[in-house]
DNA sequence: TTGAGTAAAAAAATCGATTTTGTTGAGATG
DNA sequence: CATCTCAACAAAATCGATTTTTTTACTCAA
């Protein structure tokens, strides 16, 4: 889940990492907004080196900005770069489907398999969203697992969770909803029958219509609140 | 010059970051070495926060392996490794490449021909090493600067300290740096009359070169030495 | 009223010490 | 002789307190 450090159930500087990382792509700080560190200390019961540990980390993660002597804070959110994270993301994401299809073998078909089943079981709780966000990243993750890339990998993970940050701004929508779960499906075809055009067409399709939700609701949000 | 944090020269924290990863990418450390921090800490005259920071920081830009419970260890170096970065750092700068030709405008033309006289200059004075891979590095970063995408750009640096770990363990050759060096003016003039297609077969080929060089040299480093 | 200067308060960064965890090796046991 | 246990040690992670810097609040003069 996380994406740098082989994390260890055991820190109390990557236990906060994970959660305040979540918390980041979830929207819980609202764009722009400083982090107060004395109150994250509280909130996430951690002393303060673990802390400021973990904001280290996602601030080189991307998730946070630090400035000069003035500690952290979010980034605030444009609708430009969300047009740069979603055409990075679909090019990069359609070149790892490629060497996926090229490379992928029984073992990573049946990974893919089990990841759709699993979204399509979260997709029966519409209620429990986080379940679902989980099972999504894991069946986008397990569709280019075998790309042979260790270093794309690590991007299109980075720029997914940039993704979301934005994404997760939009109001659920069951309509869009239904027909991405559709195009989960026939990714999962296509990957079947290797069928590269097609398939990178989709998912160009597929991330274009998240980009579109997505771009909907980015105007609203303040774009450099203080506090 | 630093990845994520806009640095400061003010920290502690940053100043270590700065010069700590310097000495990662200038192989001052054997590859799968376990970093012992009382020393680092003694060597580069810091406490034990602003350390930790700065190695949680490396860790999160993929200079540094953290583990469990059990420190900082510098990453091995496998040819496998080398390949994917080559092979990746080509394809995003080739990307990147294409769109700074086709947004740049005479503001981008000027510091791409400033950073190349500059490279020029470091050329004459083959003992400055360093100098002459700042303004190396600074080159490349200007020829893709008007690209447009923040996040391409970011990527693309963090695979250039990745593959110069690689490329600076071989040994200096007149030869080969001759030939880099005629590249580079090749570059420049393909910039100025927008030849997107011969640039970009340029640039593969640049990049090529500098990976086999550093192909020589990368079976013989042990790939997983222990301290 | 505004603006520069300054002192008090708040926050961030850092330090030193403590706690926790992993590692090593001697001795006991099968 | 190999293996296991457990104490002693070393290293990492964390805590609490201190130092440094920024921000705020206020005074006084223009």
């Amino acid at each position: 889940m996380t994406a740098s450090p082989s994390a260890s159930r055991d820190m109390a500087s990557s236990r906060v990492f994970d959660t305040l990382k979540q918390d980041l792509i979830r929207g819980r700080f609202a764009a722009g907004e400083k982090l107060a560190i004395s109150a994250l200390k509280d909130h996430y019961q951690v002393g303060l080196s673990p802390l400021r540990e973990a904001l280290n980390r996602l601030a080189a993660y991307g998730l946070l900005e630090q400035v000069n002597q003035r500690g952290f804070r979010v980034p605030a959110m444009h609708l430009e770069e969300l047009d740069d994270i979603a055409g990075l993301r679909t090019q990069l994401e359609c070149m790892a489907l490629t060497q996926a299809f090229q490379a992928g073998y029984s073992e990573w078909e049946s990974q893919v398999l089990a990841a759709h089943h699993r979204l399509r079981r979260a997709d029966e709780h519409p209620e429990r969203v986080e379940e679902w966000e989980q099972a999504h990243l894991r069946f986008h993750r397990a569709l280019l697992a075998s790309c042979g890339s260790h270093w794309l990998l690590r991007f299109i993970e980075q720029l997914h969770d940039q993704f979301d940050r934005y994404r997760r701004l939009a109001p659920p929508n069951p309509a869009v909803r239904k027909v991405l779960d559709r195009q989960h499906g026939e990714l999962v075809e296509l990957a079947l029958s290797r069928d590269i055009r097609a398939a990178r067409a989709l998912l160009d399709d597929h991330i274009r219509m998240s980009h579109s939700v997505a771009r909907g609701c980015c105007e609203l949000p303040a774009s450099d609140d203080n506090t």
